[in-house]
RNA sequence: GCCUUGAUAGCUCAGUCGGUAGAGCAGGGGACUGAAAAUCCCCGUGUCGGUGGUUCGAUUCCGCCUCAAGGCA
């Protein structure tokens, strides 16, 4: 018999972390976040990563794990999150996984096994430069060579994923197709039960637009400020994609009002919510449940994971 | 009160020398296997302000009405 992860997944501001508390409360459990911004340190307010008050006691692991400038990837989080479902299980209390970063969900709920394959700094910015003087399409040919699968999946101006193909083909000497079959033939180890959480798109905007607002009320601004400083405005670190800080740089350079940036900042969050609804309709096994259903939605998710 | 200009997609506006229309933005759908809050792909029917008239045919021309902006009193 394997044993249960709850997995709690949902777009941005839909309510996770409540109801995730909510539910570890009641099975005992421990949450682990699956957010790919709220693993940095210092990016609190931006990320709306919950605080002591609203964990309310309730264990909380892989948030403000990683410096600003370090990089982490999918990889980091699996491994890690296989150590912390192991931990939790061992004590016996119940893991659940909570956040909103399809990848890192997905890396979980279908055990991708990504093999040895390291990535290369070196080798991307090769081809990153090889694309740029030579075109897109110049890559694509390249991988249409190596692994004609993969390059019918990926479209032309991809130029990430026609990048990563082409890196482990270099680097093993294999297919990423190759990696890909490979990964789906495993016996998984645990047994997912995953919960999508939703609301009508209208009232998940409202709420993103306000929680916006509460954001500027709460020293977003202070908070941008000390991020970008210690970023140095390094557009290549995955924390700097992060929404809510780079867009004060125009603000910064005085060319914008804080106003702007906060409509700007709402846009690109209910732009992003949209691709986290997009992902996890395709997750596999995920059940959704409309949290404006209110307190009784737990109720529904515990049935749901007793089943 | 008079004159002028405008009224076309959710918004800003093009356009049709008369044959029922198209850009940008917003928005929607989708993809995703070591950067993922990233990256990429696809999607434009709307009483062309209302109402009469001319016409085979009007969103387009003409009259009147409504509203808005500007000007003159």
């Amino acid at each position: 018999m394997k044993s249960k992860v709850l997995v709690i997944a949902g777009p941005t501001a839909v309510g996770k972390t409540k109801i995730a508390i909510e539910t570890a409360k009641r099975l005992n459990g421990e949450i682990i976040s699956a957010d790919s911004m709220q693993i940095y340190k210092k990016m609190d307010i931006g990320t709306a990563k919950p605080t002591v008050e609203e964990m309310d006691g309730i264990p909380h692991h892989l948030l403000s794990v990683v410096e600003i400038g370090e990089k982490f990837s999918v990889v980091d989080f699996q491994k890690a999150a296989y150590t912390c479902i192991e931990d939790i299980l061992s004590r016996g209390k119940v893991p659940i996984v909570c956040g909103g970063t399809g990848l890192y969900i997905n890396s979980l709920v279908e055990e991708i096994d990504y093999g040895e394959v390291t990535s290369s700094e070196k080798l991307r910015e090769e081809l990153e430069k090889v694309a740029k003087e030579k075109g897109n399409a110049y890559l694509y040919e390249e991988l249409k060579k190596v692994d004609k699968e993969s390059a019918e999946r990926i479209k032309l101006n991809d130029m990430k994923r026609i990048i990563r193909a082409l890196e482990v083909y270099r680097v093993t000497g294999k297919t990423i197709t190759e990696f890909q079959r490979r990964s789906k033939e495993k016996e998984k180890k645990y047994d997912y039960i995953v919960v999508g959480l939703q609301m009508e798109r209208e009232k998940l905007y409202e709420r993103i637009n306000l929680r916006v607002e509460e954001m500027m009320k709460c020293g977003l601004l202070e908070e941008a400020k000390a991020v970008m400083e210690e970023m140095n405005a390094n557009e290549k670190l995955t924390s700097f994609q992060a929404i809510g800080y780079k867009e004060f740089m125009p603000f910064f350079e005085g060319v914008c009002s804080l106003e702007e940036v906060a409509e700007q900042i709402k846009q690109e969050s209910r732009r992003y919510a949209k691709r986290q609804i997009t992902w996890f309709k395709r997750t596999p096994g995920l059940r959704w449940f409309d949290v404006s259903d209110g307190v009784s939605v737990i109720d529904k998710i515990l049935e749901f994971y007793t089943e």
